[in-house]
DNA sequence: GACTGCGATTTGAACGTTCAAACCCGCGGG
DNA sequence: CCCGCGGGTTTGAACGTTCAAATCGCAGTC
């Protein structure tokens, strides 16, 4: 493998003149930067990342711990994956995946990681309400940026990103109003995360905006599975309230809606119109397919990137849900 | 940041005994390992990564190229991911992401990111036939394992570690054989894929071994969809052959087959047994639960990565699935 | 013609670690 | 008493790069 040391023997100029080529061309005299590039061609050079990280104390690599969740489904952590990688390498940043325990147990590894020059900083995600692990960021100086707001708490603690929940649900009121709707009913979870409050106040306000009507209209589905989805939609008919629209917390739950609608004879979309959240793989396989909101995950990962790798002022992105409309959601 | 240049002072001694001290704690006496951990601990030193890569040349970093497949949609990956990350770290090590385009069009990506010293090595994965990279990668002399076979070709390029989807379709139809069925169909796929045919094969000498019918009962499906798993499955039903077992390459298609025959009015389960593959996460969200053939991802990222930082012999290592078994095949 | 200024290039050191070889010291054997 | 041996420790160099400072060459200025 050749090295700076070679390419330069090879150019009859000084190692020196070599780095600058890559690093600093425009102090070259046009003639030399030629020539030099010519024998870094010739030999195939690749600067040595690791001599280079050694000298720069940059390693141009961001942590990104795996989430393990088993109750959970991540069914749109590919596209975040890939986004986010896309967007590191544009700035010539690699993606580096770890382990660690939930919450503040998992720490020693981030502060491992860092102290060992193994990442410059961290992305974090799959942000919980009250997460430790910003805070202990924070007051450790370790740069990181945060996919998702810490709830329950009335500083951010360090720059993040966000996609607008309580706007989405406004967004898909709206829509299913402007398909005729009148009455529309939200399905939502339990134990109320910070993120489920969000979708749920915009859907309220949104309602309330429209002057359509809410009460008893909004469930909350015991998990977020097709069951529980299927449950509260029929809890929801059983009601005897009547409702022509259904705006889930999640694709799943939306699924579930979309069986339980389907098996009482009500068509999806012509009967109820549906929207679920995320725009997951499912969404689009399912048939009719389902109108969903989906996280802008190239933007998402593209503000990332630039608040970490940037000047690391505290930086908040809200980001605006895009709706994306299928079957589900066909006027009635 | 403590370097080893402090703590070797600290603990009054050389700099090579304090590196020793980590790497080959054997060679002190037991006072001074003592007296070095000590400081060690005192100093909260941690070795810099990049200076022992830039000596040993190791960066203890694995590739793996994250994949974007617009079409397939990846519902085990953070599975697969969270596995692989784990088994890595179990020997020091981490994993890498990165993005490359598709095929051949891609191996400058893998290249560089070697020639660059940013990885020892990759793991492969989304392997289809006559996969380019095994071969080139190969050739480069580049480490690497591949979890998939590289179908349609004589002899694998290199290592791999992969699923035996026939004896998987074998278990699946033994298992609906046992719980009472006698006429087993098989939902596949459309192009011819390694993969497709390999469980293909599995479904038709099992049934075959059993001695049940399997003519007029595999039918190919045109997508990987729900919509599709659906389609196939009305096919089935309306050609008038009898059967009472349904085997699906894939969650979604099964789940296409569950949603065709609750509307047709037959009983995943008591009527017809359903059997899917992946273990997906929409096995155990959907009702009835569906039973799935789960690809044993601990061992296969435990055999990748032994495999891969092991002695590098040509090594192939065929795991079978397991059947999770839930409501979809409870005994008609 | 010496002096200044400036762009292009080189020199020497440094980043933090490990490798290979040298060194030191106490001990047993001839 | 000297030699050889071997475990424990130190020394010097090297990995491949970049930084900071020094040097060189040349044109413009007085």
């Amino acid at each position: 493998m050749a090295t700076l040391k070679q390419v330069a023997a090879h150019a009859e100029v000084s190692v020196q003149t070599v780095s600058n080529a890559l690093n600093a061309p425009h102090r070259l005299r046009a003639d030399t930067l030629e020539r030099v590039n010519r024998s870094i061609e010739l030999l195939n050079y690749r600067p040595n990342r690791n001599a280079r990280s050694l000298r720069t104390s940059a390693v141009e690599l961001i942590g990104y711990c795996v989430p393990n969740w088993p109750n959970q489904t991540h069914l749109v952590m590919d596209q975040f994956l890939h986004a986010l990688c896309a967007a590191a390498e544009r700035t010539g940043r690699h993606i580096l995946l770890f382990t660690a325990p939930p919450g503040v147990d998992g720490m020693p590894t981030y502060d491992d990681l860092h102290a060992r020059r193994m990442v410059d900083g961290f992305v974090l995600s799959q942000t919980e309400t009250h997460d430790p692990r910003h805070g202990w960021l924070k007051e450790e100086d370790i740069p990181f940026v945060s996919f998702g707001r810490v709830w329950g708490q009335s500083t951010q603690p360090g720059p993040w990103v966000d996609v607008d929940g309580a706007t989405g649900s406004a967004i898909a009121v709206r829509h299913l109003y402007g398909t005729g709707r009148r009455r529309i009913a939200f399905l939502g979870w339990p134990k109320s995360s910070g993120l489920a409050e969000d979708r749920l106040s915009g859907w309220r306000t949104a309602c309330k905006d429209l002057g359509v009507p809410t009460t008893g209209l909004a469930v909350r589905c015991r998990a977020d599975s097709i069951e529980e989805g299927a449950r509260g939609t029929a809890r929801l008919l059983d009601s005897g309230r009547a409702f022509d629209g259904i705006v889930a917390l999640s694709d799943v739950l939306a699924l579930g809606a979309l069986r339980e609608l389907t098996a009482r004879g009500i068509t999806p979309g012509a009967g109820v119109g549906v929207v679920g959240y995320d725009d997951s793989p499912l969404a689009e396989v399912v048939s009719p397919g389902l109108t969903s909101l989906r996280q802008p995950m190239d933007r998402i990962a593209e503000e990332l990137i630039t608040i970490l790798t940037g000047d690391q002022q505290p930086a908040e992105r809200l980001l605006l849900p895009e709706l994306v409309i299928r079957g589900s959601s066909a006027p009635g």
